[in-house]
DNA sequence: AACACCCCCGAAAAGGTTTTAGGATGTGCT
DNA sequence: AGCACATCCTAAAACCTTTTCGGGGGTGTT
């Protein structure tokens, strides 16, 4: 009881250990490790063997401690459902390349305190830069305090436009979605999509509007119907939309939830898709969009490649760039149920 | 070009700074700030006014390569999607308690190459603990090499029984789906599920083949309708069990989107659900589950919970404890799709 | 044989924190 | 006055790696 459990605890080999059973000095183990500095090539070989033979792994601590660099970023995201979180994790971690950087994720839970503390843990563990990834479009506050390491923020820009930010550029994605459904020979079209108190809804929906517009078209009802992201606003809307302009021909969702709920009521009404009427929703989340029936084309928003470009700028920034605020445009993809009429 | 860009490179104030401000030696400062050993009172306070002032934040770094915490557990993830991963994060973080410790996240993406270079990457900076957690349930094989620190496997348990693994009881699970059928006043009941080769198909239809025959029932069919996890599956397999036995009056799904197939084939077929036939999936997946028409009954895995015992008996092994594997039930959530007819 | 020179290696310092052991100061008692 | 002792603080070592600088030894040249 007076003593600790006494484990034998394993302690992880070091340098010292390592150029001891080399025969030299833990200057010369750590040049022929790193490949620096001037060292005989049997002496390199017998150092590796040696590495190799205790698996020795450096102290990334010792290390970060002495150059100031931890290889490190951390990935802070509000996403609770991870749906946007991942791939731009991912995607960040394929700008890091050959592997010298690890992404960490912590998840703030869209919660100020939390992510505050997460912030500080981040920092006091000497993160070389930060990645903060918003759960939704609407501009976001700046992380608080001043942080002395590069930020990008992702999916949802800083409130600062000093910042960098990486975003989707959700007009144009509006405007690929209307664009894709008069190639498909649509002309009456309406639009279904979430609380217009996002700022995704309402940019997709001038997208949209600006897209008809060109080709000298209104949107059937003259406004979207903005309500919620989920599948009972698509089949309430779509109700509403049948029942009053029974002439239309497409309709654009603003998630792929909502246009679940469009093809059910549509099925109802026994309006075939994509014969009768096309759809077309948001965000290609494949597990609602992917099998759906019929299969639901969808704009993606190349989540992945945001996080490699969120990637890219942070490791130009942490050497010492000032790279710039980009927005991305995404992309459809087709599935069934917006199969060209003809 | 022949100097370095010059920056003024903001440096995060050091514990000798604070001393310095302070006017105290820095192990005085060190003892007041966390509060060992014995320093003055007023002393204390002049040393906290300092750290303040300078928004210290003691290097977590140095902090951690002397004592050889760093109050850091890595959590390794082959969850592509997240979905559950997230929870399983949450809970792990919850069971962190006060916030000494950071839990952060790493996505090996199922491919053996990337998980072993996280590992060397989370231990070459001295993580406490790892924490691993699968994509299905099926057994993994341990991390390769000798792990210096404790691991706790969640969701998919090691296949060495010597480690510790947190798993959901699936068996469990698909005697819990069964009970509450019967407790509607069910009796002829399907069960479509997913793959063959999971493991956690084969779990849940032995724990449903279990429940029928403790009921002195038989499975519709005489055994479970494998095929795979997805709508598609759901839809025609239900097609199958109506058209073959008409008689059916539940269906058990292994999934929650097999259930939302099942759902739109009944819808077809003109069985109203719960009132003629109930419907129970599994995995209470809210984007799939809570929308539909009806809403869908399912079991929930708990996997929070699952992530914070992860976390608690990980604490308690990097404390020196030898916990031991756990497994447990899920739960009944209660929608529309299984009102209990009467 | 003496010298210049190059190649390789080792000693030491630095980075920030915690802990141990000991030193300085002041108080109470004989 | 001298001593024991409690209280508060400081100096220094330790953790592990990288880098700089200098030294030792060998080789080629005159």
């Amino acid at each position: 009881m007076t003593t600790e459990p006494e484990v034998p605890a394993y302690r992880p080999p070091t340098l010292t250990d390592v150029a001891k059973l080399a025969g030299v000095s833990v200057a010369t183990a750590s040049k022929a490790i790193n490949g620096r500095g001037e060292v005989r090539s049997t002496t390199r070989v017998r150092v590796l063997e040696a590495a190799e033979l205790l698996s020795f792994a450096p102290n990334a601590l010792a290390r970060g401690l002495l150059s100031g660099r931890t290889g490190t970023v951390g990935l802070l995201t509000s996403d609770l459902e991870g749906r946007f979180s991942i791939p731009i994790l991912m995607g960040a971690e394929d700008a890091s390349g050959a592997g010298q950087v690890s992404v960490f994720l912590c998840d703030a839970r869209g919660d100020a305190i939390r992510e505050k503390h997460h912030v500080q843990a981040l920092l006091s563990r000497r993160v070389d830069g930060l990645i903060v990834v918003g759960s939704r479009t609407d501009p976001r506050p700046p992380l608080a305090g001043n942080i002395p390491v590069p930020v990008v923020y992702v999916y949802a820009p800083s409130a600062d436009p000093a910042d960098i930010s990486i975003t989707v550029d959700n007009v144009g994605g509006g405007r690929l979605a209307i664009e894709h459904l008069l190639a498909c020979g649509r002309r009456t079209i309406a639009h279904i999509t979430g609380e217009a108190g996002f700022q995704a809804a309402r940019d997709r929906a001038e997208g949209a509007a600006a897209a008809l517009a060109a080709a000298g078209l209104r949107m059937v009802g003259d406004r979207p119907y903005f309500g919620s992201w989920d599948e009972s606003w698509g089949r309430a809307a779509a109700h509403m939309v049948v029942e009053q302009h029974p002439e239309v021909d497409a309709i654009f969702c603003g998630s792929d939830q909502i246009a679940r709920g469009v093809l059910e009521t549509l099925r109802d009404f026994g309006r075939e898709v994509p014969r009768s009427i096309s759809v077309i929703g948001f965000d290609n989340w494949e597990a609602i969009a992917a099998d759906s029936r019929p299969r639901l084309t969808s704009i993606d928003m190349n989540l992945k490649h945001l996080g490699e470009v969120a990637g890219q700028r942070l490791f130009a920034a942490i050497d010492g760039a000032a790279p710039s605020s980009e927005e991305f445009p995404g992309r459809v993809v087709m599935r069934e149920s917006t199969l060209p009429v003809g």
